[in-house]
DNA sequence: CGCGCCCTATCGGTCGATCGATTGGCGAGC
DNA sequence: GCTCGCCAATCGATCGACCGATAGGGCGCG
């Protein structure tokens, strides 16, 4: 099981192993990556590996479950303070965006992976992923309680936003020239076109919304997005 | 090297091979199944697996360009004869959601372990996947070409029409009660609402569209699809 | 007989995990 | 201030199990 971090080198020697599984779990997948293979990528031997981590499973239980709170952490958080539907769904696709784009390896393990966990660790993350895809469930509910959105099912709407928001990670590379903010803001907008509402009640992108949701990634997070997109002021 | 299918008990055998590797490799994924669990699951002893097949790897391999060929061939065949744009994005998404609905296993396979194969099977598999999704990029430009689709980025859309219509193949399964053709005439819309198309503009479901796709999918996989959904005559 | 089919047995290698031993820095006791 | 004991940190070596793949022989049918 994981140690306590009771030292620094300590702690910088446990992030080495979590930045170097995530790194190889997203590209080879979880039964393509060795001890040895995980040991050379974290710069320590095979043995030293095991005084950071429990099993190879439990750590990539950990893994996952980090970033499935965090994820619900933020969902919670910006979907409390918007009564407007079409404000909660603008907002939890900028997280889910913007998260899946700063972090396409880590997002990549967690969507990918579940199979390689056994079952009772599975089940415990298939339950963090079922309390994270009912914000979205209420978010839309509302919005087609109050007629503001149109769709064949609500529950094939739901799944084609998460997959849609979701499949950022598989492309998106952030040392391209494309600007996060565009990315988030553009998906917004697909994702409100989906769900039928009709172009005349589509607002324009609010600075206000994207800035709550760079702002709330940046502290679950822990990192700056940059500069924000030119504002035409 | 795949040998060539000389009997029926051989090719009755190759069968088994196949449908236990497309079964094994969607639920543990290619490197958690190993050749005496395939062997099992083909049943058969692991040194009589090499008599129907070449390695692990080209067996995966030969999986995947099956696949990608027959949805290849079925998005060409489908976008040929439809001039309308929007007609070949019904098209395709019927096509694409009743592959995915029928072998989400096969599917999954497809979309999941490309990182399991070598560089050069590897690169060969993506020019596959980017044919076909040419076909999607072409339709989405022709719509937005005559002002029928509205997107803020042409990319972004292709990808999430993509996403959200292969996401099936996770949650769907065939013995629910869901119907399949309800199931792709609800994407049919989802997608056309993301591009865009107003509420007034909107088709209903036509039933000629959706036969074309059944029709053309049962030839390709070479299956029945059951009875159409209960017309309202 | 000859050939397709299928087996047991086995190859060298790698898997995940643990062993006992060593190192080095730090704090307590005198 | 010096010493000594402790403990986190790290290693090479190795465990039993399993990996992918192959060798070679027996069986049954035309």
């Amino acid at each position: 099981m994981a140690k306590s971090p009771s030292t620094r080198a300590g702690a910088q020697a446990r992030r080495q192993v979590w930045d170097a599984a995530i790194r190889l779990f997203a590209a080879k997948g979880f039964h393509g990556v060795g001890i040895r293979e995980l040991a050379e990528g974290a710069g320590m031997s095979s043995a030293t590996l095991y005084h950071y981590m429990g099993t190879k499973e439990e750590l990539l239980a950990s893994i996952m479950r980090a970033s499935l709170d965090r994820l619900n952490d933020a969902a919670g958080r910006v979907t409390a303070d918007a009564s407007d539907p079409q404000a909660q769904i603008v907002r939890l696709v900028h997280v889910h965006v913007l998260t899946h784009a700063l972090r396409p390896e880590e997002t990549a393990v967690v969507d990918n992976e579940l199979e390689a966990l056994r079952a009772e660790r599975r089940t415990a993350m298939v339950a963090l992923r079922d309390a994270y895809e009912d914000h979205w469930r209420r978010a839309i509910a509302n919005g087609c309680a109050s007629g503001l959105f149109t769709v064949p099912d609500r529950t094939f709407a739901r799944m084609a936003l998460l997959e849609m928001c979701s499949g950022v990670a598989k492309w998106y590379s952030p040392d391209g020239s494309i600007a996060l903010d565009g990315v988030a803001t553009a998906h917004a907008r697909l994702a409100l076109q989906l769900l039928g509402v009709p172009a005349h009640t589509m607002p324009r992108p609010d600075p206000a919304e994207i800035q709550a949701a760079r702002a709330l990634v940046e502290e679950i997070w822990q990192v700056s997005l940059g500069a924000s997109a030119p504002d035409p002021a």
